[in-house]
DNA sequence: CGAAATCTTGAGTATAATCAAAAACGGTGG
DNA sequence: CCACCGTTTTTGATTATACTCAAGATTTCG
């Protein structure tokens, strides 16, 4: 598995890229910073000049109501380029912040897209990261749509876990889950006090083991049933589903 | 106006295509078929070899959940390519089909992307109209996540009009509005039931008017306030949102 | 160790689901 | 043009899932 986790990430959807379309993306310039938790990176309504890849860390794409209320669209994790969007879309129309301290690259949208008009297959790939995270949020709606909490719940475990598998971040059934239970009632459209109960059932079916930021999962099959899990909307390539 | 709904798609997102641009676009290669109302264009778990471009009638992206209950993650007009994901993703994640007799246009995954690879900037429109899927992808899920029925019934209404009124297809605040109140049902996660007593409501409010497939909106200001609906994050150029 | 954040539990309420059935509509064929 | 059939819309009654408010326990982190 390669060390750097943009290519970990294009790798664990089966991408094969030549050494020259590596160095090429790699020798995009970057600039790295690290940015506390729980900290903006880019608001709704901006008009960036440059994307977000991140390196190290968790971040979540979120919309807030003029009512107020907060709804999570998307986790992210190392290798990931959340924003990737703003390189074609001039407003923002989604916030992104950290769930924890993170360290993240930022690149220039020119670079991105000198580098995609050069390299063809670049272009796809990054294209296809973007089609990616499009199929997620479809499986999203449905989560948040037509699924009871308990089921939605385990669902999003169950995406959450094989997203971090596919990376190398998860070991077996047991990986960091960086929210808090406020962070998933905003991901799945439920009370914080609703993902509490929830969450218990889980425990009490044993389903998963939970404490602190860690969590393992104690029957993945039972889990994956209940949260109607099948992982082809993440087109992950079957070695890093498995 | 351009003549050809995809031109006109294109256009209302504020995208000017040189004359050979557009040649190259729409001098595809592409098999058109008439399609009953009703019938799915392409399946879950298919791997088609060609997408799909609406030229007339209305479609839905969908899921259904192993456990029986649909979710419509989004309603297609003429214009859309609702599948071009499928070019670059092997498998389909989601179903596709046809709320009224439709006329399709099928253009093979090679063709597009030849296209694409020798006009980049064709393929950047077409890679920004996915990215703008995506972007209402998200808006879908905060609408189901977290807005009550009334809300998340006016916004999808806000929603449709003005995705109408972009490609031509609505005068001033009246259109067609080619759903049942069950296929609206599934795009919010409400049971039809329900659908029917918020409508109501909003008719007994005096912002809508709906008879037949006939929708008036007759207060825009309010019914876009109690929807909380902001087009930004449709990516709509100015003309085309006023 | 102490303060702040997070998690947990209880009680009462609200939004929406389900089930069931009637009314209205839309299209079709005689 | 009208009668008929299937679909869609409407209404009522009951139930369930999840929300809100509130307060106490526990964990985390400086």
């Amino acid at each position: 598995m390669h060390d750097h986790p943009l290519i970990r990430k294009l790798e664990s959807q089966g991408l094969r890229l030549s050494d020259e379309e590596q160095a090429a993306l790699l020798g995009m310039p970057m600039q790295v910073e690290s940015i506390r938790a729980d900290q903006d990176i880019v608001r709704e309504g901006d008009r960036p000049s440059r994307s977000c890849l991140i390196l190290e860390g968790y971040a979540a794409m979120y919309k807030v109501t003029p009512s107020g209320k907060r709804q999570i669209v998307a986790f992210h994790l190392p290798g990931d380029i959340p924003d990737l969007q703003s390189a074609h879309l001039e407003v923002l129309d989604t916030s992104l912040g950290t769930l924890t301290p993170a360290k993240v690259a930022f690149i220039r949208h020119e670079v991105i897209n000198e580098v995609c008009e050069r390299h063809y297959r670049i272009a796809r790939a990054l294209w296809r990261q973007t089609l990616i995270d499009a199929a997620i949020f479809r499986e999203w709606v449905v989560n948040v749509g037509r699924r009871e909490a308990l089921n939605a719940l385990a669902h999003v475990m169950c995406e959450f876990v094989v997203k971090m598998r596919a990376v190398g971040l998860a070991e077996d059934h047991q990986c960091d889950l960086p929210m808090t239970q406020a962070e998933l009632g905003d991901a799945l459209g439920i009370s914080t006090v609703h993902v509490n109960r929830t969450l218990m059932e889980l425990r009490a079916a044993g389903l998963i083991k939970l404490a602190g930021a860690k969590l393992t999962v104690l029957d993945w099959d039972r889990l994956k049933e209940l949260g109607e899990f099948d992982p082809t909307y993440l087109h992950l390539n079957k070695q890093a589903v498995a």
